[in-house]
DNA sequence: ATGTAATAATTTGAAATCTAAATATCTCGC
DNA sequence: GCGAGATATTTAGATTTCAAATTATTACAT
């Protein structure tokens, strides 16, 4: 039992609990929760480029390379290179893509949202600062990995997988 | 703006966070979260069979399968039939398996712990009693989901996964 | 102008994860 | 012993995600 169990549980619940969600989504109306937001941060920044959604979602360039991709084969997005920089493009969502957003579900569970917005405002801000602390700690610059490193390759001979 | 964005973008870094560093301790031990928590089970259950894996560790039969296949591939654990029910598998360390386990890292970023373990007793219990909180709220049965089971089919009983 | 470095996006390859379907085995009633 | 239904595991198919390698274009220095 270490001191972090209860913990590790509780995020991998978390963390399921979203997949598990993501994954209904898609099967009702054909969008995942990556999806979703890919389509959010569209329509909220201002010249949408692949590189500032990723950013804007935390996710990595060639993820949302990935999920464009998805996105413009079932019609809901469109890629256009319209500066002058002919390596940039820029992501618009199509009229399809409009409609489709705009009745879109709710990100997170809905009965979690329900369970939330039942709370105090005291304990809802509670909730926020104690998760987004955990986050802070969580990607924070990671300095004791060289121990990690350090052990080295435990495994420098075995089988490659 | 929704009222849980705040929220909702911390727990995307949590996620991230977790991701990168299996990624990173796959590069260096060949070995990622899930495969280590999966040898842990194995050493912790008592007749370690995929589904009892499965349960202990909050994740789907199959991907516990496919956890068990890659270890099985490099050489960490084995499957065995060893009851007189032929349909169960036991899965158990090798050598190879119990020396690397041995000296595996922590399944949280060294960072993080570092933080954590900084804290004093009552700020840790807040946290992970908010993070606890969060995980009930968000893996707590969907009864809003209705208008999606309300089609027949709210899957008393089985599945769990 | 020409070549080198930086930037934007994509492609490639690997892993995790799920549901649903397939396979193998067991239990029970007849 | 045999068939129906239950249980354990695996397989199939899809998506997300990342790092690293590629490709295309721009910026800068000579």
């Amino acid at each position: 039992m270490k001191d972090y169990d209860e913990l590790l549980i509780s995020l991998r619940r978390i963390t399921r609990a979203i997949d598990l969600y993501s994954k209904r989504l898609q099967k009702n109306t054909n969008l995942t929760i990556s999806q979703l937001l890919v389509m959010e941060a569209i329509v909220k920044i201002d010249k949408p480029t692949p590189s500032a959604i990723a950013k804007s979602i935390l996710l990595s360039q060639a993820t949302v390379t990935n999920l464009i991709d998805r996105l413009e084969k079932n019609g809901l997005v469109q890629r256009k290179r319209l500066g002058t920089d002919k390596r940039t493009v820029n992501v618009v969502l199509t009229e399809i893509g409009e409609a489709k957003f705009k009745e879109a579900p709710e990100l997170l569970q809905s009965g979690f949202l329900r369970e939330y917005r039942k709370l105090e405002a005291w304990e809802q801000a509670m909730l926020v600062s104690a998760v987004g602390r955990v986050a802070s700690m969580m990607d924070a610059e990671d300095i004791d990995a060289s121990p990690i490193l350090a052990l080295g390759d435990i495994d420098s001979g075995s089988a490659g997988g």
